[in-house]
DNA sequence: AATGAATGAGTATTCATTCAT
DNA sequence: TATGAATGAATACTCATTCAT
């Protein structure tokens, strides 16, 4: 049964179509949460049909893996990118303050979906390289500033400080924030130049 | 019809079912994680009928909000306890040292139910009142041996050092927690004592 | 484990037990329907502990029987009380219009169980001698005053307006309803008395 | 793992499938009554899978909705293909004694369908559109032949004659029906014909 | 005599995945 | 290449009934 001549064939040829799924995907994760991110659901915030989740992805757990990861890596170059300015250990202090009141890249959005794969990671172990992945880069970002030991420090501080605000009706304020960040922030030996 | 002889596999009257099916769900909450924890892993877990969980608890809902507070509690007492000798800030940096190490209370086992926890929170409303509760109660513990400012700093990290211990392949040293401890930790003005 | 001496034991010997559960039952019917009519329903309408029903009454259906027959009892009894006063085929007229319309007895709640009662009579023979006997009695009233074709007649009518006016938006008015009744009422040969 | 040799249940592909559950489920309506129509009778019904229940119609409650609808429909057919041919009101005393009887169109099974439905809709407005639809079909019929007061008389007839026909183990003989009828049949005034 | 705990069979529904088209 | 129909396994939940106390 072929079309009608003329008849243009309804989004054939649409190379986007697994991005938008992979999108489509995090919207579903981030509304609501991974338990209920179904092929079904996916499928209508995308706009196409259900069979072709499974046409351009092997399972569910491979799109998840995948939609995961962009995100990961879409949230370390806006990680990057907060830091591009940043000059030295006061700078660090701002720029990890604006960081947790959300002034910069994540929003909350972005936060949960991070939350929904720390905890995915830790049950699959596939996952772990994603975490990981993001966890060096992120960390790599702070290493320019900070000795290695601060750069632990500050990160788990972010982390903590972040959930905490998400969580808690009774957040800190943003001079609590920087107060505590600057007494974790320690400057790294200035790297040497050529004499 | 009789049942084969030497079967015999009633257990009618059991007092302490419905406190074992909630242990029963913490313990499938810790291994399989919130999405997969259905009636029947339950069941299984603890060893009872299907039909008893339902008679016990009206929604797999309720029965997950009494697991979480259950195990909330255990962790604040458990929390509570673990400084319960400390005096100083000083003590305060070893405690909380140890704490992220794991060698007092809280195994990997009972953070992941709190991680699970959080996550399960940020979407369930229901759940705030349980997150909230925790939050206080080791605000409290801290609160007792540090100012308000440092408390909310030490609390963050010890939120993100576990988690990110829990997470990373590639661990904090015990050194490294201790001096990043101690960095955050600024001890409370001393209550005034009489004379 | 006796009572304390002096605690009077809760609510025991209660002979009216049994008769308050079938009231129930009656108004769970009338609320919820036949399917939607289970134990824990009547029992929390009866303010009688679950076990209290498979107690007093061997079986849902024998309960649900029970209630159809006493609720057939009143409804025949309402009706002949209705026709009391009744002395001539005129009389008939007002009396079954006003019947009709809802100002005599059977209000909407007693219909809908009858209504109930008759499709449960439909597929459950145990439930016919119910309808039988009840439709035997309404009919007995009208032939005191109207030959037998006309009762038929009569009967089917009120059946058939009650049903219309319960399930139609564009009802009969009452003058209608008395000129439809009208023409059906035949008034019978007078009862010979002795020459 | 292949499958038995001859052994080939598959059976995709099946346009009508949809109309095939739809009729099954008036069958098992028919059969059952509506509390004991499950998706799993009807599946048997329909010699169709139960997820292909679901599949079509997103409930069981949505499932008996189009069921009704259908069958309303038919109803309303074959109770106007029974009047084609009558002329006036004589030829009305007829045609409704014979539908009375059943000799026309709608046998027990389609009373019974009608009356579950009559319930249903009782409690689900939902379903009053359903029978409002028959009821104005069904009426404008007669209209046709007499006046509006005659006409709710004759429906309502109809409605209790078939009631107590169904339920009664005393039937009222034909010509006892007949001339029930005929004292509520009056004819509409004429319509003008020109000159 | 009375009851609340207990349970297995059953209910509607969801959904990842398969596959004929 | 793409998809919508199809399905079986699983899910949460209901409930009549049983029975130890």
């Amino acid at each position: 049964m072929t079309a009608a001549p003329g008849a243009r064939p309804v989004r054939r040829y649409d190379p986007q179509r697994a991005d938008r799924i992979i999108d489509a995907a995090l919207d579903v994760i981030a509304e609501h949460g991974v338990p209920n991110t179904t092929h079904r659901l996916i499928a209508a915030a995308a706009d196409v049909p259900l069979g072709s989740l499974t046409y351009h992805f092997a399972s569910l757990e491979e799109l998840r893996a995948r939609a995961f990861t962009r995100h990961a890596a879409r949230m370390a170059e806006a990680y990057e990118a907060h830091f591009r300015d940043v000059r030295d250990a006061d700078d660090v202090v701002e720029a990890v303050t604006a960081l947790v009141h959300g002034d910069a890249g994540a929003d909350p959005r972005d936060r949960a979906i991070a939350y929904e794969l720390y905890l995915a990671a830790l049950r699959d172990p596939g996952l772990r390289s994603v975490t990981e992945s993001w966890m060096r880069r992120s960390r790599g970002v702070l290493e320019r500033f900070v000795d290695p030991t601060t750069t632990r420090g500050v990160d788990a501080l972010i982390e903590g400080l972040v959930m905490h605000r998400i969580l808690s009706t009774d957040p800190v304020s943003r001079d609590q924030t920087r107060e505590i960040i600057a007494r974790a922030v320690r400057p790294a030996a200035p790297p040497r130049t050529g004499a």
